[in-house]
DNA sequence: TCCGGCATGTAAAACGTTTTGGGTATTTTT
DNA sequence: AAAAATACCCAAAACGTTTTACATGCCGGA
């Protein structure tokens, strides 16, 4: 029906024109800005609505400085070299609800690869902030950014750079906390920790968390690591390294990433062991393959939803300022203005991976 | 270390300034654009470089309308709403693979919702190009760009316009009929389909077929409908009402989406229904629920990764043009420069949810 | 000595906005 | 009736590039 062909858009100009006004009138009317007649405000807003005119986003950016876009970075896919089946469960959850909570403010959100890598930072210094999932110690991408004056919002922090405060905690301390004390209540008396070997927070924090317990109990760590990228290969082949050691084995092992989790139950059920009765396992991170091992394995649920919700509300507040400027409504907010990291509620599924409580 | 407090990035005039050279100069020079002294091209690259000079995308993009930016809309997750955990499975891995993709390519991706929605389309327009994945008929999303001058890529067609030609299949066609095949193999008699309720061609397609198939065999055609935001639910309580209206049931039920398939193989075995020795189901897009139902379902898997790859090819071509510009390499394109969808391999994933053949 | 051509470089326009700093009527005040 | 205030509007600069079209100096050939 509308088969109207119009290859160039309509510009600021051509509403100007054919309102009979000048382009500054045009824009004030249109952003509310100046001070002008209610009749003329009224024919503008007429006139570009006619001409189906929309302010150039492009334009706009390279005069106020703001595209309207938000950069999200996430880590391990860099170090992991691609969206695996590991990712899919937590970070493209993340991703996506992250995308819906940012166009619900008004940005869009563009998925980014490491822009330090190549010597073109391109597209990646026009986004007007940047989320940046799991950063590794002293990470490289933060330096790019905030060098470029580009505020950044982390998802764990950077282990290796406390001076920067932009970061939402994924709860690793809490969780670790909260894992340890599922085993204990459940009878285990020897647990251990496996690890992935990013260089992130999530990994450095959990075994950090895990070593104060067991200095604090008085039992000798179990620490393992184990490179994320080998999934449950890679979560079998440390079970038949812990069977060949020929040490005694732990009563409850805590293994962060779930592929891990799941490749470690299964080695062990290969050689002989029961799954809870004579060894328990949990998961860092709830995924299908926790879900769906037999028998389904415990896990933090890291609810990567409310973390990216978290997280965008985060950087858009610091991005536009925090709309709440009533001085005296919060009483325990000392500076009053800068914006303070969301809290996210996570909580651990309980299944039959670990024993029944009693 | 590196404490350099930098508030404001080098510009082209910084360097132009500290080379000694005019800013076209600088602009050529890093461009490999005009006729240059090699010694000079030397000294502004290394200048540029001393600077960490990199251009502005945003004014670049001003200036020869081109952002880098590919936009990607799900249009089944505008009518449901959210990501919730149906789209999880197929569209987020989608949306990650064309992510990765579109960076290789050279550009970011940015996800975006339904930009007719609200009168301001802001960013949306800014993008290069736009891959639209599964459209509703006479989308809206599609007339807007188009209109534009946006290249459009779409994942499955618009059923009602028929000159837009920029869309790849997502296989529903041979897909359907690769479903009816196997059920027939292994002995069905009576088929049934059961469709979500978008209008896009993953359901008017498959119903197609479906049909055209029922029509030649002198089968009557059992075709149902259900809302896919009711997941499992929905599956379960169509199953109900298949039992409740007393007509006789269907022995093979081709359930389009992973949870209606899964809600209603649990509703007929709550029935006391055998599957699939009873009753036989499949489901066209393989996820979570199908893999992990007791039995597992057999499905299709729509290859999201690969899908999301070749969408992204094929816009990118259109956008730069095809880069295979030897007239006669290939003997089968016609046109010879128009970019062609790439084709994608879909396969069945045979579960014991349908019988073994023979 | 003059001219055409070549090699190298540059000034300025253009992209479509927002924003600054007036300018011109009209009205109000004295 | 002149000065001051008000209300409305606009020209031009600026954002940082790319690109067009031209300027300059030098050389060799007539």
């Amino acid at each position: 029906m509308t088969n109207n062909p119009p290859r160039r858009r309509a510009t600021i100009h051509d509403v100007a024109k054919r309102a009979g006004v000048s382009i500054t009138t045009v824009s004030h009317a249109l952003n509310g800005k100046g001070v002008i007649a209610d009749a003329t405000r009224q024919r503008v807003v007429e006139t570009a609505a006619d001409l189906g005119y929309s302010p150039d986003a492009i334009a706009r950016g390279l005069r106020s400085r703001r595209l309207g876009i938000l950069g999200l970075v996430i880590r391990p896919l860099d170090t992991l070299g691609s969206y695996q089946p590991e990712g899919v469960d937590y970070f493209l959850r993340f991703a996506g609800a992250a995308a819906v909570e940012a166009l619900d403010r008004g940005y869009g959100l563009a998925l980014m690869r490491d822009p330090t890598v190549g010597n073109a930072p391109g597209i990646a210094l026009a986004a007007d902030g940047f989320i940046i999932s799991d950063p590794v110690a002293s990470d490289p991408v933060i330096e790019l950014l905030t060098r470029n004056g580009i505020a950044v919002v982390a998802v764990g922090r950077d282990i290796e750079r406390p001076e920067f405060s932009a970061w939402l905690g994924a709860g690793t301390h809490t969780n670790t906390d909260a894992v340890i004390q599922h085993f204990l209540e459940r009878g285990a008396t020897r647990i251990a920790i496996v690890t992935g070997e990013d260089n992130n927070s999530w990994n450095a924090d959990s075994e950090l968390t895990y070593r104060a317990w067991a200095a604090e109990c008085g039992q000798a760590p179990l620490v393992y690591h184990q490179d994320e990228g080998l999934g449950e290969a890679g979560g079998r082949a440390l079970a038949e390294r812990m069977l060949a050691s020929g040490e005694p084995l732990p009563d409850a092992i805590y293994c962060l990433t779930g592929r891990h989790a799941a490749g470690m139950q299964a080695g062990l059920q290969a050689a002989g062991y029961l799954i809870p009765d004579d060894i328990m396992i949990a998961s860092g991170s709830d995924s299908e393959q926790t879900r769906n091992s037999a028998p389904p394995i415990t896990s933090i649920d890291l609810a990567p939803e409310a973390t990216a919700k978290a997280a965008v509300t985060f950087l858009v507040e610091l991005l536009d300022g925090v709309p709440d400027a009533d001085p005296g409504a919060d009483p325990d907010s000392d500076g009053g203005g800068d914006p303070v990291p969301p809290e996210v509620d996570y909580r651990i599924r309980d299944r039959a991976s670990t024993r029944s409580i009693g």
